[in-house]
DNA sequence: GATGGCATGATTGTATACAATTATACACAA
DNA sequence: TTGTGTATAATTGTATACAATCATGCCATC
């Protein structure tokens, strides 16, 4: 129940809590503090120039998160992604965001179909030349505004929570070839919710994520984490 | 991502941490606390006997179960459970429970059928007489033991999370009739789950979970959270 | 009377000090 | 050599002190 959206409203960014709690969970996505290793409350507080306040603060919700573990008068552990939880991840965000398409279908305003359309057009253009970050970003700004259409704060939460958890893994899926045929998924989404048809547009969402994890699968590029 | 079991883990219940933790969590969702009322850290510190820091460190961890909201340099709001949120997570959850019988088909052991089958068992004698307080309890029981079996730590704690945040509201379904009903659901899912059938499993669990949120909608059970 | 600025108090943000708990090292005995 | 107990160091848990920010109320001014 952990979320992005609320952390990076309220959360503030610039407040050394916010700082502590965004740089070390970055630094658990990105590797560089790998898994099971010891987190002290003094040594990342030097490193970042702040006591042990803020940097307490940050663990706890780090904890909540499921980034790091917290035992009892002995120390926080980094809880690094493996292989399966990747897969859970996936399968959970296939429900979920076919739910979503579906809310979308009675939610979505005319504004969030355009800016879908807008993006699944560029997208092409980008797929066409190869362009990968492009692709990545346009990628990233549909499945926003799609949970953003389904009017519930809830899952939106939720699924930008899960999106953001898998970013590095998306990100290389995304700079393979699937780039152009997600786009394809993306559109037959949409028009199922401008048809305001729910149950095929919860069958397509629900199939595009099934579809996005084989095709890491297929490319092997889960073996990373096992 | 935040998530139930995990804090019931690793979050020490006997911290004052801990304890202030549940504790506000608790008059929450108890409604002690309202809707928009403000917490300030000495008073609560206070009311329980501790000083700032396990507060403090208690908030932030309730900030990211969402239920309540920090802003910066002014402070801490409760925010309530709403009927909208109630919806949303039964719907979240029927696709969530569908997705844990489908994943407990392969991963259930013959202990936890064993077990699940006693609480049926044992539900049915209740459920006869009357007696909702054991029939709540066995509820609990189905369920949490279906979450364990899915074999995926992800999704359990998810479930967990999300079936604890509607506990108060679940125990007034279970308290009218619908108790019976419910409980030849779970007959019916774990008869899938035995057979080995994903597919029914998952459309079982989640047909149930909409069930109990249309029963509760029926009797009115949701309008005080209006 | 309304409005804007400033002083004051209240509250949160952060740092530090102290207490409690746990890990480590070493001595000593079996 | 191995195991155990204890002293010591390191680390986390909690409390308190101080700094920064925000709210409130009063007064001056228009």
């Amino acid at each position: 129940m952990g979320n992005n959206d609320i952390k990076d409203e309220t959360t503030d960014k610039f407040s050394l809590r916010g700082r502590v709690f965004h740089r070390i969970r970055e630094d658990i996505l990105n590797g560089k503090f790998k898994d099971g290793e010891e987190l002290r409350e003094v040594a990342i507080g030097e490193e970042l120039g702040v006591s042990r306040t803020p940097v307490r603060e940050a663990f706890r919700q780090l904890e909540l998160e499921g980034l790091i573990q917290i035992i009892p008068n002995r120390g926080a552990y980094v809880t690094g992604i493996k292989a399966k939880d990747i897969k859970d991840i996936y399968m959970i965000r296939s429900r979920l965001e076919g739910l979503c398409a579906r809310w979308a279908c009675e939610n979505i305003t005319d504004e969030q179909i355009e800016e879908m359309e807008e993006t699944l057009y560029l997208a092409e253009f980008h797929a066409a030349r190869g362009h990968m970050n492009q692709m990545a970003e346009l990628d990233n700004r549909f499945h926003t505004i799609l949970y953003e259409s389904c009017n519930s704060k809830m899952l939106e939460h939720l699924l930008k929570d899960y999106h953001q958890y898998v970013w590095r893994v998306r990100q290389q899926t995304l700079s393979s070839s699937r780039g152009a045929v997600s786009n394809v998924e993306h559109k037959y989404i949409l028009e199922a919710i401008k048809e305001k048809n729910p149950d095929k547009a919860e069958e397509l969402a629900n199939q595009h994520m099934i579809n996005a994890y084989e095709n890491m699968v297929d490319k092997g590029l889960l073996d990373m984490y096992e």
